[in-house]
DNA sequence: CACCCTTTGAAGCTC
DNA sequence: GAGCTTCAAAGGGTG
């Protein structure tokens, strides 16, 4: 029962020796750490169960958060504490957030509504969801011991693994996907007995009070024995309030790992359970494992988060919160964990497909030798393709993977959705390349490039890849207009205020990170090959851990590369794998960041589906320059906002189900609202639009200017001329 | 099947 | 700066 969500998601064998296993350990930091635990999801998660745009951006917060304490990460001190795994602490959350002292503090004889009674079924509740949990993670992990015998494994990926080789030699790659899938089903049924326990607690705390203003009204005197009662109630329903609490922070906590580990599958494009065609990769560990990393994340949370508990934290705080360099506790820990993990599955891979381990190029060959269609690689032109020929040069490094990569999706302009395709696996392998490399890089490619360039802009790489190749496809966006021009590049005084007021939230300190700012791929190559180097820049300690974790400074460098390269490598077979139906094939335009939902499938909020395409020929040179280009919505505004969420609301309460009607009342409702409850609203506008912002840092509203059907415009050009206020306009 | 309807608010455009 | 336009969501209705 001591056993941590950490150890229930990491430890793929009960064998393994875990130092951060030890009890001691575990009462040493759960008391500090469980008191800040996931202060930043409760932020960004706060009422994100009961919105689901809410939980779009707040999602993506929580990744940018990552990232960014990624990024932090490498210029924070590597404690020597041993809080690594600094997670839900599942079990033994159970005993902190009950508060057994303050529980029992009320002596069983007066509680005369049995409050102690339903606190202690809400603990049993608690409780029961761990039998099975740890029944279950016994079994497999024995079974997996039993395995892990057969196999005759001598290593397996301990954090504190000496011999990489021998560790990735013993490496079980299916079974750790196995094992992690099936500890997200039983963080699944974890999710629905905190459910079901938060629904407890609240009819608790609800008959508490009604007991308690019972209690007040028939008894006018204050005898003594009513007030110890009231005072018992209290602390009470205030043990019940902490418990509920707790409850949602380990909600939270979950629900983050479990978002990310979504996400980072649907902007992989890989299948997740839920579809049908899924079948485990190494990629779907690896991004299991980030999702554990991302759930980790919620113990370094400052203090300051919490603060602003209520609500959720705007953007130039939460910069701010994770550019500063305050203790990195748990993250390190856990990165290690994934990079020694990413190689190893990498290494596994190699070796699977019989190639050396030193030579991953190799390993690309032969993944993509069987693609006859070969796109032209421009960085090898004595062959113009990326197909491995043992007398052409390979791409060594990551970089070249990736600009190669970068240049093949922009080398088929006439699938331009599939380079959108791309964009996010591109920032994806981005984002695996910062964590297994540890490397805290921005690839800030923007045009009209903000200060804060979050690492997920999903319009990173369409700039990127289409500006060495191919020419502007629009000249009314900031994003496709020639080279970077810096914040100063921008002509609208608007956005320049706007940008200005952006750049004023920005921290110092993201300056110091090693932002990659470059004006062209030889740059972001350059960088990118000196990778080393810049790893070991930025603080000791980065180094240090890769050269504890693996045996070599050399093995360090090829293992972070085969990490990215085989994501790269698996995203550009697909890709020249497809370079033949790419000309009929449509892929829809996966705006993910911005637009994914919690545990849902992707939304594909870009669909050029309503857009008219055929309804004027003169047009459709523009229209197919529009559909060059990524369509972003504009933020909601308040009341956007306002009917999504009571929407639904309103069409349960009437019988009327047209949308004209439904947002008629919803219009009038909203002007019923009060001034607080309407702030509520326009403050998560207010946010929508700074994440908004940053997201699409060279956005304009003027950019979807025409994107509605221009019957539409007519319509409204005929009703402003029927009140003669458009002919003045004129 | 594409567009209309209907709401409010933000942003862009025009004068 | 005022006034106007466009777009954002939603889904039944309409041509």
């Amino acid at each position: 029962m001591e056993a941590s969500l950490s150890e229930l998601l990491l430890s793929p064998n009960k064998s393994i020796s875990q130092p951060w296993q030890a009890a001691e350990e575990i009462e040493s930091w759960q008391d500090d750490s469980f008191r800040h635990r996931n202060e930043m999801f409760s932020c960004i998660y706060t009422n994100s169960m009961l919105n689901q745009q809410q939980c779009s951006q707040q999602q993506l917060l929580a990744t940018q958060l990552l990232y960014a304490r990624l990024l932090r990460s490498q210029l924070a001190e590597r404690e020597s504490h041993s809080n690594k795994f600094n997670m839900v602490h599942y079990s033994g959350s159970k005993k902190t957030m009950l508060r057994q002292d303050e529980l029992l503090s009320t002596p069983s004889s007066q509680d005369n509504n049995n409050n102690i009674k339903l606190i202690h079924d809400i603990e049993n509740s608690l409780s029961c969801v761990d039998p099975p949990l740890f029944e279950f993670s016994n079994i497999h992990q024995s079974q997996r011991a039993e395995q892990k015998n057969k196999q005759d494994d001598k290593n397996c990926y301990s954090p504190k693994l000496k011999s990489n080789k021998e560790a990735l030699d013993g490496y079980d790659l299916q079974h750790t996907c196995d094992f992690i899938r099936e500890q997200k089903n039983i963080l699944i049924d974890v999710k629905k007995k905190l459910e079901n326990l938060s629904d407890s607690s609240g009819k608790f705390r609800k008959s508490l009070s009604v007991r308690q203003s019972h209690i007040e009204v028939n008894n006018g005197s204050n005898s003594a024995l009513e007030e110890s009662v009231r005072r018992q109630l209290n602390g009470n329903r205030k043990s019940i309030e902490n418990l509920l609490e707790e409850v949602k922070r380990l909600y939270n906590q979950w629900s983050s790992a479990e978002l990310y580990y979504v996400r980072s599958l649907q902007r992989l494009g890989l299948p997740s359970e839920e579809d049908g065609e899924y079948t485990s990769t190494p990629t779907h560990t690896i991004m299991a494992l980030a999702a554990i990393a991302l759930s980790n994340e919620s113990d370094i949370l400052p203090q300051k988060t919490t603060a602003v508990h209520s609500k959720i934290p705007d953007i130039e705080s939460e910069s701010d919160l994770f550019l500063t360099s305050a203790k990195p506790k748990t993250l390190v820990e856990i990165e290690d964990i994934i990079l020694q993990l990413a190689s190893a599955v990498n290494m596994h891979q190699s070796s699977a497909a019989s190639t050396t381990h030193e030579s991953y190029s190799d390993s690309v060959k032969s993944d993509c030798e069987e693609s006859n269609s070969a796109p032209t690689c421009i960085w090898h032109s004595t062959r113009q393709t990326f197909r491995r020929k043992k007398d052409v040069e390979p791409c060594s490094t990551a970089a070249e993977i990736i600009l190669e990569y970068a240049s093949l999706s922009s080398s088929s302009p006439a699938e331009t959705s599939r380079l959108l395709t791309s964009a996010s696996n591109f920032t994806d392998v981005t984002e695996n390349y910062n964590v297994t490399t540890q490397l805290p890089i921005v690839f800030n490619y923007n045009r009209e490039s903000s200060a804060v360039s979050i690492i997920t802009d999903p319009l990173i790489l369409p700039e990127f890849s289409t500006a060495p190749s191919t020419p502007s496809t629009s000249s009314n966006s900031g994003c496709s207009t020639g080279m970077v021009t810096g914040i100063f590049g921008l002509s609208q005084n608007r956005r320049k205020q706007r940008l200005a007021r952006h750049i004023e939230t920005l921290p110092t300190n993201s300056f110091k990170s090693n932002a990659i700012r470059g004006n062209g791929d030889n740059e972001i190559a350059s960088q990118l090959k000196t990778s080393p180097s810049i790893t070991a820049s930025p603080t000791e300690n980065v180094s240090h851990l890769i050269t504890k974790t693996l045996s070599s400074p050399n093995a360090s460098l090829t293992a972070q590369e085969l990490s990215i390269t085989n994501l790269f490598k698996e995203r550009l077979c697909a890709l020249q794998g497809n370079a033949g139906s790419m000309k009929t094939e449509i892929f829809p335009i996966i705006d993910a960041p911005y637009d994914l939902s919690i545990g849902s499938k992707t939304k594909h909020m870009n669909l050029e589906a309503k857009h008219p395409s055929n309804a004027q020929s003169n047009e459709s040179k523009e229209a197919t320059n529009d559909k060059k280009k990524p369509h972003i919505k504009k933020p909601l505004n308040a009341f956007m906002l306002y009917m999504k969420e009571m929407r639904a609301k309103v069409v349960a309460e009437c019988t009327l189900k047209e949308s004209a009607a439904i947002n008629q009342i919803l219009g009038r409702r909203w002007h019923e609202l009060s001034r607080e409850e309407q702030s509520k609203y326009y403050e998560k506008a207010r946010q929508e639009r700074q994440l908004h912002m940053e997201l699409y840092p060279g956005w304009s509203a003027r950019d979807n200017y025409g994107y509605v059907s221009k019957k539409k415009k007519r319509k409204k050009d005929r009703s402003t001329t029927d009140s003669g206020v458009a002919c003045l306009g004129a």
